[in-house]
DNA sequence: CGGTTATTTGAGGCAACTCAAGAATCGTGG
DNA sequence: CCACGATTCTTGAGTTGCCTCAAATAACCG
């Protein structure tokens, strides 16, 4: 695949930024936030693309605007698992870390906000806020990683299938400021494979039982991306969860 | 099970402290270990014993001195999964959060430094060496909880058996220092039934593996409690993951 | 419209699970 | 120190959910 990546430099402004309340740059106050502004740039990544290879070097960390992109694992014979997701707001690299750990694909179409590495460590350590931020960030993502530990350790396919549906209505709901119930559309923004190795599953079970959800009639197709859940609390229901976990995030 | 929690309240000094380097304090220079220092406070757990059950309100934090706990989630019919693993130097609880997210058990007997949450909040705003060594530690943990998603995910049970000895017997290996390598005596902390939960496996699954390492010549079982790798590297080799991963924690 | 990729569907196999019983080990009190 | 009850662990037999291999169908794209 060629390299298409955009590296456009212009800068718009922090203040119209649509992620600006939840980024890692959230707590920061005007001055701090003009020293980050100074040396940030944009990156776009189309759907597929790499974005950094594991073991390569780390140059830059990043914010995600739109999008998404995923963290991946892979042993040597190719069994792939995907270790992690990142969404709007979502913050790419680890600070104090030279290599990349995991391979990082754009699944979807993708815009960053990113800082080269070193001049980012500097700032955090002397803007606490920032570090502050990235702090409660990267509990979220424990805690996050941790109902997935427990998804792929202990859940049936089906339960898979349906928290994973479950997680991605409550998401399409966050953005509206209500709770998901009913009739919900959701995109899902994978190819089965990856939805597979998200879940620890093959391509084929995914594919197996989202056709039996829909012969049940718990849900629809609408194309390949595009699913309409019939009841959202039914769909929970399957999800082996409890009710919690919901939108106060 | 009787509740017999020890809240002595005795306080050896910081400088004696056999997790001092790698605690969460581990950053802290004089003055700011004296403020910890003032309001720490000790406890000992037997094995087996509850500290904390899930949705229960979390009145302090800790860092673990000796011995081991687990952090697991449990589904309504039973099924459980451990999510975390606590070791010495490891912190217990999150800042900012005041009711407990996953029920934490003392797999063996546990000694735990303990301070209030509410000071240790107001103390973590105060002095960044804190904050920063906590983000620094929450990276560790999130980048461990990674590989186990791939564990979980995609490993067979051989392979997962294999992985878990090989992290032990590199922490074991870790603590004198060196590297693991040719035959190697560990200490299991766990029972069948939580390696299991460990390893999102039966307890039956998990005796038959290790029985069947055992009959194949790779290990041998020493009371219930105890394992000899015969070979590290030909455990490494099962476990499915490549040589590195070592030492440099 | 034709080639390519993604998805669905089928048939068969096996790794890990469930259920069940027996053996080893541990802890405790006499 | 031994006996005994309670755990914990091992082992066996049978089942099953998910995987593998294979092929057909549908969607996508220039």
């Amino acid at each position: 695949m060629l390299n298409l990546v955009d590296r456009t430099t212009t800068k718009p402004g922090c203040n119209d930024c649509p992620i600006r309340e939840r980024a890692v740059c959230a707590h920061c106050e005007s001055d701090e936030l003009a020293r980050l502004e100074s040396t940030k740039f944009y990156r776009k990544y189309s759907a597929g693309q790499t974005i950094i290879w594991a073991g390569e070097p780390m140059e830059f960390v990043a914010s995600v605007i739109t999008g998404m992109a995923s963290l991946t694992q892979q042993m040597e014979d190719g069994r792939t698992q995907m270790v992690g997701m990142l969404l709007p707001s979502d913050f790419l690299g680890r600070p104090g870390r030279q290599t990349a750990t995991y391979t990082v694909t754009a699944t979807s179409d993708l815009h960053l906000c990113c800082f080269h590495r070193k001049p980012f460590e500097t700032l955090m350590v002397q803007t606490p806020h920032l570090a502050m931020r990235l702090l409660e960030m990267t509990l979220d993502e424990l805690d996050a990683a941790r109902d997935w530990l427990l998804l792929l350790g202990r859940k049936t396919a089906r339960e898979k299938i349906a928290s994973f549906l479950v997680f991605l209505a409550r998401r399409e709901a966050a953005l509206g400021k209500r709770q998901p119930q009913g009739q919900i559309t959701i995109g899902l923004p994978l190819t089965r494979e990856a939805l597979a190795d998200y879940l620890g599953l093959t391509l084929e079970t995914v594919s197996r039982q989202l056709n039996g959800m829909k012969r049940e009639g718990m849900l629809q197709l609408e194309g390949k991306r595009r699913v309409i859940l019939s009841d959202f609390d039914m769909m929970l229901a399957e999800s082996g969860d409890d009710g919690d976990g919901g939108l106060p995030i």
